[in-house]
DNA sequence: GTCTATAATAGGATAGAC
DNA sequence: GTCTATCCTATTATAGAC
């Protein structure tokens, strides 16, 4: 399989900003990862800036699309919550990278208004997907518990992100799953606590 | 009030980090903070690893003294749990700080060996205080629906450090509070859930 | 304890040849 | 599209005067 160059950068910096962060990689880096000489990179991205926006847009989409597949191939509201769990339990490659987002998040400082916007419309998009999982978790019964959908679904990103931190400073998927313990037993069950 | 030099760096040093993250902020901002020359501040830190290590241990003693006052204060499981999700939301300071460990987390790769070991240090005594916590919730039944005072607790810490997250991103403190709802909520109410 | 001066390196970005 | 060469600024850190 033949991988533009672009392409190649995209690949490296993600992997740099989702395993340093924003502020701790460096064109060097990615001339290093990729094979191609610091000024080279500029060709494709003339800035950081423009390196990020572009970073954020490809994850944006990749993400929406994995919840496109996820909503093809569950049709409850428990399979696909779970599904999401999985999703990021995978990201988190045994605890050496961290969600694009999350990380990025850290460096709020450095970043270009662009890409807090686009933050912000991940998120969105995110907890629009969580949202509608828990309507349809609520209607199916297959999620016990919920009293309202949307308050759910940020709970649920928050602790997928914070789970993401737990297991990057301990790598290990196991605090992954501790973390998110609340998620796959509490809420996904088929009879009522007590 | 008097605040000696080095007091006052460490101020600077941790806001810094809790702002713009371990790689964002440099020697030159502290400078600017605090009144001092760049190099006037290596006599009292040598290292920014020298630095980052003090201002985790600090950070530690004051977190672990903030627990001690909360015990002092409240007497419930319940009311402890919603004392440490104010402590959280407390540090916040609308949106604009995270938790310094969060903070740290996300520039791994940057940091000495000692402290990674301080940050998984301080997890290892919130989680213990949490789930002291949860225990003491499922013994005074205050907080229901808990079936492993351990596990609940790593779901608590990473669940205060992903609203961090989510409330730094939104600028907002009503996003911390959404995020933590089933903290607040859900846990800590006296009827079961039907 | 704080200063000036300076080292040595790394950062993002541009110009122009090929 | 990628290169070399270069610019300017910022970075951590040290030496030595006061």
């Amino acid at each position: 399989m033949i991988t533009d160059t672009r392409t190649k950068l995209l690949d490296a910096a993600e992997h740099a900003v989702r395993t340093r962060g924003f502020d701790g990689f460096s064109y060097a880096d990615l001339s290093r990862a990729v094979g191609i000489r610091k000024a080279s990179i500029h060709y494709h991205f003339p800035t950081k800036a423009a390196l990020s926006s572009a970073l954020m847009t490809r994850y944006h989409a990749n993400l929406e699309a994995a919840c496109d597949r996820i909503e093809a191939q569950r049709n409850t509201g428990a399979g696909r919550l779970l599904a999401i769990v999985a999703l990021y339990r995978d990201a988190l490659k045994g605890g050496s990278t961290l969600c694009l987002c999350v990380s990025l998040i850290g460096s709020c400082e450095s970043l270009s208004d662009e890409v807090i916007a686009s933050l912000r419309a991940f998120r969105k998009m995110m907890l629009d997907r969580i949202t509608a999982i828990f309507e349809l978790g609520a209607q199916d019964a297959t999620i016990l518990g919920s009293t309202c959908a949307a308050v759910d679904a940020q709970s649920t990103l928050a602790l997928l992100e914070g789970a993401h931190l737990a297991a990057r400073i301990e790598q290990s998927e196991k605090v992954f799953d501790g973390a998110t313990d609340i998620l796959t037993h509490r809420f996904c069950r088929r009879h009522s606590p007590d």
